[in-house]
DNA sequence: TAGAACCGTTGACATTTGTCAACGGTTTTT
DNA sequence: AAAAACCGTTGACAAATGTCAACGGTTCTA
């Protein structure tokens, strides 16, 4: 189960894990199973931990006073799900995060985290690379939704993340990109064309 | 000059910089006058340096096939400026930096800023604090912009960054928050009342 | 296996936002 | 001092997107 993880972090690092390493990662990493729909977080919890998705499909997302659901992230094996504001400040979260299908994570608290990054070397030069790749992907996203129609949105998001649009029903989709699942549904057949 | 950037970053990092490190931080952030309308980084080069703000005010934006500017970023005093996917990546920018009011930076490459990281350790901390509030008001961002109308998204702004609103005109504002300069007069006509 | 929930689509219409052109008042430049 | 550039506003209209209701087909579930 922990295999993938190690597996990830040295693909991150080029410094392979020592024996002594990997057997603390696993003692530290807990496993946590979700039930479809189950949730991982709720608005109004602080956030303690952030899981490593091995297997299954996630997302988080705010209701506004509506009760319409805003979709701010997608989940799927090897991310990490997690609202960070809230973690790090420990204030209650405005957001959820639930199980799209049936999920194995494996779940750490910061406090963990801290700990294991002061231990092994590889897992801090993994966290700088993730959170430089993570600053540069929320660049080109507030990039695009502040530039772009949804139409073109919509094209660059499909042609960058086909594993998405594969794992996640349109409505979602539409969501996750800042429009109605109507919208979404007539800019595909103009685009059928 | 190196004062202000001394200072914040003692207030980042609560372990004083002993003077030794001072003299190494004076010694290699280079100071850069920009006057109004000057370019910090234009569209097509590779960024390689990043700046800290003394004094003045910037914005980084890009402009799209009908020559409109899309304003991603504004900074003021205290801030940094600088295109972190193309000096990470060493790729072409697709963004233009300049200076909106007369501008005094304090300038470093990548290379020497990785250096001074592992001499002073006070600053990757800071470094580290800086990464995780980014990560956080990008997030706030993202969402506030998926999820509210043009109205509460200038609402939120005005409230959360005066500022701004102080030092750059309303149609900088309006292009930073993804709006016409018309939508936003209405706008706050609208809200006036 | 019957009912419920879910999903994508469509039509009719409302609302929001953009586009274009023009104006007057300011500030900057020459 | 004159000219130019800049800035915010407004009106008329166009385009994009949202809202609401309904439908049929699928998938889930009791």
């Amino acid at each position: 189960m922990h295999k993938n993880l190690l597996t990830y972090i040295n693909q991150y690092s080029n410094l392979p894990l020592t024996s002594e390493e990997e057997a603390l990662i696993e003692a530290t990493f807990q496993p946590k199973k979700l039930r479809k729909k189950q949730y991982f977080l709720q608005e109004g919890d602080v956030c303690k931990h952030v899981g490593f998705i091995v297997k299954g499909a996630m997302r988080q997302y705010s209701v506004d006073d509506k009760g319409v659901e805003h979709i701010v992230h997608l989940y799927i094996e090897n991310y990490w799900a997690g609202d960070r504001e809230s973690s790090i400040m420990l204030t209650p979260s405005k957001y959820n995060i639930d199980a799209w299908e049936d999920t194995e994570m494996l779940i750490i608290t910061r406090a963990e985290m801290m700990d294991l990054m002061e231990k092994i070397p590889a897992l801090v030069k993994m966290i700088r690379l993730m959170d430089e790749r993570n600053a540069i992907a929320n660049q080109r996203r507030l990039s695009s939704t502040i530039s772009n129609t949804a139409e073109k949105r919509y094209e660059e998001f499909a042609e960058n993340h086909p594993q998405f649009i594969q794992r996640f029903p349109q409505h979602i989709i539409a969501s996750f990109l800042g429009i109605t699942k109507e919208t979404l549904s007539r800019i595909r057949k103009q685009a059928m064309k």
